[in-house]
DNA sequence: CATGATGCCTGACTTTAGTCAGGTAAAATT
DNA sequence: AATTTTACCTGACTAAAGTCAGGCATCATG
């Protein structure tokens, strides 16, 4: 019906209508929306002014205008960066905090009453707007090494764990696989990584080692949200890079033939199908490549 | 892991960045945004002033004075509404409509480079697009009556179709099934609604006359994107009061049992299980509702 | 240590957006 | 026919955003 650049533009217009709404939400606190959007920008642990310029893509006069207004207002102090007294950096006092967070609030409640407006479909329009916004700001998800126990971590197992049991026909319960240890997945022995985008975790890989020189992939799992953007690909090249620093010579790994587009990519990026090499009660292919 | 208003910033965010760079393509033709905008409100069929400014949400003398500076660039002409004529009508010259098409090539260009960049999940996006879009929107989703042969409504029965071949255990085939005639979906025997959002067509339902006094619903079809709307209660409600307007003193229609939200729609709305009227091969349940 | 580059600031300026108080012609109402 | 209302326009104004040319410390480099 509507060609695809058309959906764009309607997309466009809908969500310039209700973001504009949501901007002048930072009005109705006696400062206009530049000195806000910078107020908040700064953010609670504050910021240096270069990284601020780019962030907000303003003229380095106006930002320093800008953030005269803010000093003269309390708000924050600029002081000089210790290793090099060219740069400034902008921290907020206790007022400019307490303000933040009354910005933070006011944007909250606006959320809260777009959520509350969608009678049963919040769920499906947050997964909706994940998509959109990873898709958008693909060029900025990172992939961070990461402890295995830390919030982010836990999030993308208990995802991976909840997929599995959907998709395996005999569902998937981790008391009954090999779990790796804690111990295994940190270095020296092994590593984790996740994807983050502007901190919702993404899509995570492990990297299980015992201290031999052969290390094993394991817990791959991608979010919905930002699937086909090539982010799979780019967790197991950059666990190979974090196998090559811990000394390993070789990889493999275990997977289920419920998993079609794993196997794809591990068929892609060069490994090869062995036999058994232990003895997990949800494989159903071994693979292994040398590093 | 980030709370839901938090992925809602987040979003935001994402979305000013490329909507930001979207409204820049409104430059870099020598006319600020205002002007620009207001051109491309006009478009190539004109408008009258009124509908602009409400349109835009802009300052009666803020348009006015836009509009004059359209027209020293030769862009629009504006004249007295013949039956009121203190009304005015803005209508695009010739190189008007240039410039109205020349913008939308370069929003074309730029929702083609950002679907060109999304890999595979380019449908994905899409299809989130429409969700998010259609759920801000959702105030502004109308219900008309439309011929059953326009395109609109034949992209809302060929996914309808698409849904029940999807859905139905033995698959559907509308050839086996009782289709009505078109004849039978038009005034005066019965009504044709679709509702629509921006020009996209987001549901269904037909209302299937004979003469007699007893109309039937069929073909009652939600987009997955308007979905937890209550879009389909209300083009329920509209099938109603077209029937009445019919003359049409009961309703009655079959449906499969696969449809389980359609079915608790019914029951919800008022209608009452009876036997079966029909020899509708895909039918496994039949209600009717007095008016 | 001189030179140039960098990071930020200031002052003077323009553009864009937006507001507000009339004003005029046409239509609607009394 | 007098009035009120409506729809748009004009002129005078303000606020906010953005631009640009220098200026001044500070750092990096030959």
């Amino acid at each position: 019906m509507l060609d695809p650049p058309a959906r764009i533009r309607r997309f466009n217009r809908a969500v310039t209508q209700e973001i504009g709404a949501l901007d002048t939400s930072f009005l109705g606190r006696g400062r206009p929306l530049g000195a806000a959007r910078l107020l908040c920008t700064i953010g609670p642990d504050g910021a240096d002014v270069s990284a601020l310029r780019d962030a907000l893509g303003l003229d380095s006069g106006l930002l320093s205008r800008l953030l005269r207004g803010l000093e003269d207002e309390g708000l924050v102090v600029t002081e000089p960066d210790k290793t090099d007294r060219r740069r400034r950096i902008a921290c907020p006092t206790t007022r400019g905090k307490r303000e933040i967070a009354a910005y933070d609030r006011l944007s909250d409640a606006r959320a809260d009453a777009l959520l509350a407006r969608q009678s049963r479909g919040a769920d499906a329009l947050l997964a909706a707007m994940d998509l959109v916004a990873t898709a958008l700001s693909r060029h900025r998800i990172t992939v961070e090494r990461t402890d295995p126990e830390t919030p982010e971590a836990r999030h993308c197992l208990d995802a991976y764990y909840a997929e599995l049991a959907r998709r395996f026909e005999a569902g998937f319960d981790v008391s009954t696989s090999l779990d790796p240890e804690a111990e295994s997945l940190r270095p020296p022995l092994g590593s984790f990584l996740v994807a983050l985008s502007d901190g919702l975790p993404l899509g995570c890989v492990a990297l299980k080692g015992n201290g031999s020189d052969t290390g094993e992939i394991k817990r791959l799992w991608i979010a919905p949200a930002a699937r086909g953007l090539g982010l799979a690909r780019r967790l197991m090249d950059e666990a190979e890079t974090e196998a090559r620093m811990l000394g390993h010579k070789s990889l493999r790994l275990d997977t289920n033939r419920a998993l079609t587009e794993a196997i794809a990519l591990y068929r892609h990026l060069g490994w090869r199908e062995i036999p058994a090499f232990n003895a997990e009660p949800y494989a159903h292919h071994w693979f292994d490549k040398q590093l």
